[in-house]
RNA sequence: GCCUCUGUAGCUCAAUGGAAGAGCAGCUCCGUCCUAAGGAGAGGGUUGGGGGUUCGAGUCCCUCCAGGGGCACCA
């Protein structure tokens, strides 16, 4: 016994994931078998793609976890016979590097392509199954130059467009920020708080699509996180109502405000203009000295205010009375006019009717300012037929429901915004809210004073960036042309050297300051004339990236269309939830754009999503500053590539956060060595006779490979890795007390874990593969499809309730019919026992699992 | 405050309305000059609480509790 142990554990050798490494990573550089659209491969397509990195120094357990999964993804659908496409880039313009070069005088180019070598020998040794012959640079002359003809296509469009206004400013970063890259009124990079600034900036016109991006999301119900689509339709905030014409007293012009209760314009009491709108300077300035002083003196503590102190909560409403008024279109009522900063100049008209009985807003400025409140929707229970809370008496008896009184908002604060019937509405009155919004729009229209309409929270995207390490704007200033847009043919725009430029922030973009490269001759007219100075946002170039791969080295197009048509839009997108509304909503925008352009034949990139979670460390996010950081490096030089990619897997489903505190990468590795070691303990040959193995072993493989397939789609890669643990569990079992290690199923049994465990684990499965007698690559291996026959169990175990309750249980065919099941159940000796001297009344018959009898007495 | 998702063994997770399971960790044993690797075995549960529907509920409904996420002056 003891000899015989010692000859299987010479030939099974010792598992030593270095070595393992060190042997196939030179293999795979040499056969590229991750290499898509190989000539003459005309296997179905699948395009797999991670959100490629930004390269700032090393790979990070982030990143190990999100290639990870990309990399199973990628891998399954090669497994299942598919060309795939699973390519990898940089998205290496962008900030760090401006600011790494500012810190330590380093030239961003150079700091930026360093930290690329690093990280891709650090994924080399890591070893997702990139196609690295498609791998691109944003930062490259040879990508951005198509970045400038996406903005001179949209430019013709008249998508992209320049203009003045107040934008988010970022006083850290010296730069604009988009609406999207403000978080709770925090720059969404650094942390800062954003003020405003008035500036002439480059925009693209996002929001003649707001329609399309928010109905569209209905084709990805299902295939995106519920999450990601919620936050996308929140942020792009579609309300419908009307528009209303307000004719004001001494002006020619009426204000039009936009309101999504039309039905309640009969409760307007007054009306509010946002005090940084230019309504309200001009309305101020009709009226008194003393009004137009407290105007300006309230404008100015307006605009001190950050988004912190403006958007926090239950803050009182401030305002100032103009002393002017508007007249109710419906009514004909005077409606003194205010400003107030709870009213946005940038959103609607910035102006709006109040209605305080229906509108919590209104209600607490009316109450603060004692202006009328006029109940219009009766939201009474009797009248709604809806009982929020039954109301009671002192000595808690329910009130009779005719009784209710109607809550007056003006006494209790709170606002009626529910459904009701109007009233005090001339000719509303009686209608339910829905008819009532609708017959007060008709109204409107009817008298030329007002239709519907709708509103989105989504502003246009700021693209332009006072920065240097990013995409120069194509655009060249001319005195007498105006903005001239640079010749196709005299792209790309390339960035100047960094040497000798100041980068140091100073709110005007360092590109300015190349003399140099700024003096351009006007290619309208001949004359003098300027570069612009300003870069593009990077989301512009990470907005189309995933077309470039398609054929990256092709300096005649951006992309081909005839490729995209072919690939396009990616099946299976992986990425953090961070750019749940950026990214995403950037990318499903220039994807439209193409479409309607003629580019692409689809409007939707991305068909399905997956988010993953973070990496934590006891709970918490980890830092270098907390001093609980996990480091990519150590991790990988001390465990091996393998045993981290499946400890990763096997943490939980992908979407959660991974504790690390919570995981055993060694006993990860102890799985896989006991994997590896079977592999080498099987002494069958390869074209042994499956059938003659031992069946309970072969039920346990081929329940896998049935599974496995469902397990993979639906991203559950931990169960696929705990059923891989229990196959090799099985087979263990089998060579040391069943069968024995030169039984058939014991190596169809490691054949199977080797083509599975390629998900997770590419080098053991690799070696694994080699050692059962194969050629490399176990990863372009078609997994087997399972034996329909080997699932079905010869006999399976009936349960026979009494009352619900297990009384006896017994062995029958898994082909028994109901009726034999029932009659074996009934003639049970502790059936009989159980039921006694009671009726039976019911008996529920599922063959071939189940039999409860129901007794009565 | 509003909207959502999730609560199952110490941990991570499974279970078309039909016996509450797996992996890991821990424990016991075998083995070894020692250490580690390795092997065998047993234990572990009021499925967050309460109510309901059903012959039968982890699963469906109501309610409460706990945690995560999103939104929060957008008219």
């Amino acid at each position: 016994m003891a000899h015989e142990q010692d000859t299987t554990q010479a030939e099974a050798g010792t598992y030593d994931f270095a070595a393992i490494q060190a042997k196939w990573g030179p293999v795979w550089e040499e056969l590229e078998p991750f290499r898509a659209a190989q000539p003459g491969n005309t296997r179905p397509r699948k395009y797999i793609l991670d959100m490629f990195p930004y390269p700032s120094g090393d790979l990070h357990m982030g990143h190990a976890e999100a290639f990870g999964f990309g990399d199973a993804a990628a891998r399954y659908w090669r497994h299942q016979g598919f060309d795939v496409l699973h390519p990898i880039g940089w998205d290496s313009f962008g900030l760090p590097a401006e600011n790494a070069a500012i810190k330590r005088g380093a030239d961003p180019k150079a700091w930026t392509y360093a930290n690329i070598e690093q990280q891709k020998r650090s994924f080399k040794q890591y070893a997702p199954s990139f196609d690295w012959t498609r791998e691109l640079h944003t930062s490259d002359p040879e990508y951005y130059k198509w970045n400038q003809w996406l903005f001179l296509k949209l430019y013709e469009k008249g998508i992209a467009y320049r203009k003045d206004g107040q934008v988010n400013w970022c006083p850290v970063d010296q730069t604009v920020l988009a609406n999207e890259q403000v978080v709770d009124g925090h720059c969404e990079r650094c942390g800062a708080v954003v003020t405003k600034k008035a500036l002439t900036q480059w925009y693209f016109r996002v929001t003649d699509y707001a329609d399309r991006l928010l109905d569209d999301l209905n084709q990805l119900e299902g295939k995106w996180p519920n999450k990601v689509l919620t936050m996308q339709r929140n942020w792009i905030g579609r309300s419908s109502g009307a528009d209303v014409d307000f004719a004001i007293e001494g002006r020619d012009e009426p204000v039009t405000v936009f309101t999504t209760r039309p039905d309640t314009l009969y409760g307007a009491t007054f009306m509010v203009v946002a005090p940084d709108s230019a309504l309200a300077e001009e309305l101020a300035a009709g009226a008194s000295e003393e009004v137009r002083t407290r105007f300006a003196e309230y404008l100015e503590s307006v605009r001190a205010e950050s988004d912190i102190d403006r958007l926090s909560t239950d803050r009182p409403k401030t305002g100032v009375f103009l002393e002017r008024y508007a007249t109710n279109p419906l009514n004909g009522e005077r409606l003194p006019i205010w400003a107030a900063d709870y009213v946005l100049a940038d959103y609607g008209h910035g102006a709006i009717m109040a209605v305080p009985a229906h509108d919590q807003r209104d209600l607490d400025f009316a109450r603060a300012f004692e202006l009328p409140v006029r109940v219009v929707v009766d939201t009474n229970a009797a009248v709604t037929g809806v009982i929020p809370v039954i109301p009671v008496d002192e000595h808690g008896v329910p009130l009779p429901l005719d009784d209710l009184p109607t809550l007056d908002p003006a006494g209790t604060g709170i606002a009626l915004a529910g459904e009701g019937r109007l009233t005090n509405s001339g000719p509303l009155n009686g209608l339910s809210k829905t008819n009532a919004i609708r017959r007060a729009i008709e109204i409107l229209e009817e008298r030329g004073v007002g239709r519907a309409a709708k509103n989105f929270r989504l502003r246009d995207w700021l693209i332009s960036r006072q920065r240097y390490w990013g995409t120069p704007i194509p655009i060249i200033h001319c005195e007498h042309c105006g903005e001239v847009p640079v010749p196709e043919a005299d792209l790309p725009v390339r960035l100047p050297d960094a040497a000798g430029l100041d980068l140091s922030p100073k709110g005007a973009s360092p590109l300015g300051a190349a003399e140099e490269w700024s003096r351009v001759t006007c290619p309208n007219c001949g004359r003098d004339a300027r570069r612009d100075s300003d870069t593009m946002d990077t989301f512009v170039d990470s907005s189309w990236y995933y077309l470039r791969y398609l054929n990256p080295n092709d300096d005649a197009k951006a992309f081909d269309p005839a490729e995209a048509e072919k690939w396009m839009p990616v099946d299976q997108y992986v990425g953090g939830v961070e750019h749940a509304i950026l990214h995403l909503l950037y990318s499903r925008f220039v994807t439209k754009v193409l479409f309607d352009l003629g580019y692409l034949g689809f409007t939707e990139p991305f068909t399905s999503l997956l988010n993953q979670g973070m990496v934590i460390m006891d709970g918490t996010k980890m830092s270098k500053s907390k001093g609980n950081l996990v480091e990519f490096a150590s991790e990988l030089s001390a465990h091996g590539a393998d045993a981290l990619r499946v400890t990763l897997a096997f943490a939980g489903p992908p979407e959660d956060d991974i504790d690390w505190a919570d995981v055993s990468p060694v006993g990860a590795a102890k799985f896989l060595a006991r994997a590896w070691r079977i592999s080498g303990e099987v002494t069958s040959s390869p074209d042994v006779e499956w059938k003659s193995g031992d069946p309970a072993l072969r039920r346990v493989t081929h329940r896998l490979l049935a599974d496995a397939p469902g397990l993979a789609e639906s991203f559950k890669f931990n169960v696929i890795v705990a059923r891989l643990m229990e196959l090799v569990n099985a087979t263990r079992k089998a060579i040391d007390s069943g069968p024995g290690a030169g039984d058939a199923a014991v190596r169809e049994a490691a054949e199977v874990t080797a083509m599975i465990l390629d998900l997770f684990a590419p080098y053991t499965a690799e070696d694994m593969w080699e050692r059962l007698g194969y050629e490399p690559t176990v990863a372009n291996v078609v997994w087997r499809k399972a034996g329909p026959a080997l699932l079905v169990e010869e006999s399976v175990t009936a349960i026979v309730q009494v009352d619900g309750k297990v009384r006896d249980r017994l062995e029958v065919s898994p082909k028994i019919g109901a009726d034999e099941l029932e009659s074996l159940a009934r003639a049970s000796a502790a059936v009989v026992r159980s039921v006694g001297e009671r009726e039976i009344v019911n008996v529920i018959v599922r063959a071939p699992k189940l039999v409860n009898i129901a007794t009565r007495g």
